[in-house]
RNA sequence: GGAGAAAUGGCAGAGUGGUCGAAUGCACUGGUCUUGAAAACCAGCGAGGGUCACACCUCCGGGGGUUCGAAUCCCUCUUUCUCCGCCA
């Protein structure tokens, strides 16, 4: 959510870098301003009123001691106006802030200056590419057919358990699975990311506190006789970490990592290029997660791709990298660095991770702040990214280390995994 | 699930109808001292709104109520702790 006063002073740029989301804000932005304007006269002229009473009643009980009762009853009656008053200006008052809130609600983040303009994901802009594509044996397939040739995930019996998109991972899968976990987390936690494990339901107030409320209500599975959400990804219970936090300056930078299963509904996005494990309902994916203090934020959202970028050199894995577009800029980010793992089968790329900066906005609804050198509560900067979303891998790993003989492991995989070929 | 207790500033923890935005300690900031640091001492220090700046308003878990006046009394919800039951 961005802040008003922020909007107030920088109305115009607001808008300008809005556009870049090909969204003609101008009106939300205006009537948010108004809005606000109203919001601060009531709240001017709710204020005087409480003063005055406050004032009366004061006075009442100074009356009282001294003993002058008579006095104080005349002026009991005085309070009885102003009392329909107040409760009037708080009803509208309130009425209004609660039109701001939402209206805030549905504008998105700004995008950073460098962010490209565009529509779609064909509009991202390519600006890192590491890796060779490796030249597959005669009669190599897609993952989906090797997945059934070795037997190490079954969608069948997912099925059966399930539904569709929730599907069961078998023997060296299963193993190869949790090897990836372990690697990066490993990975993640060298490099100075604290592990967390976190719930993997989360309550309404978690879901708004990241943005995934009220905006993308449809995407989560809702256990309604609760009122919880199963999480879409880590990001969500680890950044409420710090929901109503204010923290020390010197307790930045925070990094964490964590492992959790992630559920999406994918409510409208199920139809071509879905096979196997290109989308599902639950995966598995490991999360980083940083809060910066502002004037580090970029600095540190580069660092984070450096270190996702050194996770897939290690496992030799062709990737290239994005810079979204502002057409496919999400809601809550300013700015967002895609990774996509060739998959040499499908000749296509697959997004395994996505690395974004969102500036102050998660952190405004979080009320995630630290105490500046100037003594000063400022609002933190978050970013988090995969690193990395494990279907899509363990999909690039198959189709790119496939062989006739069978499926190499990569090498840095083999401590964790125990065996070097799946065959 | 049953019985009881509790929820207060960044943290810990006093405060039971007006003078309480709230004692005290820790943390934090500035200063004295020191070659420097630590310790000690002195001072400052909750948050949000509002204002050019003051004034002023709000906030003692959430919501509602009583009262001229509520951290304090009442209702309700949530959470935590203790005991009992159940249980991976």
């Amino acid at each position: 959510m961005l802040q008003v006063a922020f909007i107030r002073e920088n109305k115009e740029d607001v808008i300008a870098r809005l556009a870049k989301r090909n969204i003609d804000a101008t009106e939300m932005i205006n009537n948010a301003i108004v809005l606000d304007e109203e919001r601060r006269a009531l709240q001017t002229k709710l204020d005087s009123t409480k003063a005055e009473s406050n004032g009366l009643s004061k006075e009442i009980g100074n009356l009282f001691k001294s003993g002058e009762a008579q006095k104080a009853n005349l002026l009991k009656e005085k309070t009885t106006q102003l009392k329909e008053t107040t409760k009037a200006l708080e009803q509208e008052l309130n009425d209004k802030a609660d039109a701001l809130k939402e209206l805030l609600y549905k504008i998105p983040n700004v995008p950073n200056e460098i962010v490209p303009s565009g529509n779609t994901d064909e509009d991202n802009e390519e600006i890192y590419r590491e890796g060779d594509i490796p030249t597959l044996h005669k009669g190599a397939t897609p993952h989906w057919d090797l997945i059934k040739k070795y037997d190490i995930v079954d969608f069948e019996l997912g099925n059966k358990i399930t539904g569709a998109g929730f599907p069961v991972y078998k023997g060296k899968g299963a193993r190869l699975q949790r090897a990836l976990i372990s690697y990066f987390l490993d990975k993640n936690t060298t490099a100075g990311y604290t592990e967390v494990q976190v719930p993997h339901l989360v309550n309404e107030a978690s879901g708004y506190g990241t943005g995934q409320l009220p905006d993308k209500e449809g995407q989560m599975y809702h256990v309604t006789e609760d009122n919880l959400y199963l999480i879409p990804t880590a990001e969500v219970p680890a950044t409420n970490i710090f929901r109503n936090t204010l923290l020390n300056e010197s307790d930045l930078p925070i990094g964490l990592t964590g492992y959790t299963p992630c559920f999406r509904r994918e409510a409208g996005n199920w139809g071509a290029h879905v096979r196997g494990l290109n989308r599902l309902h639950q995966f598995d994916k490991v999360e980083i997660l940083r809060v910066e203090h502002p004037d580090k934020s970029y600095d540190a959202l580069n660092g984070m791709v450096e270190h996702v970028k050194s996770i897939l050199k290690e496992l030799k894995l062709p990737y290239r990298i994005l810079k979204l577009c502002g057409g496919d800029l999400g809601f809550t980010s300013a700015l967002t660095y895609d990774f996509e793992v060739f998959s040499t089968a499908q000749d296509r790329w697959l997004e395994i991770s996505s690395v974004s900066n969102f500036e102050t906005f998660q952190a405004n609804r979080l009320k995630l702040r630290f105490k500046n050198s100037d003594g000063k509560n400022e609002l933190c900067h978050t970013l988090n990214g995969s690193s990395l979303a494990l279907p899509r891998v363990l999909a690039g790993i198959l189709e790119n280390y496939q062989t006739e003989n069978g499926i190499k492991i990569p090498e840095v995989l083999v401590p964790y995994t125990g065996f070097d070929m799946i065959s």
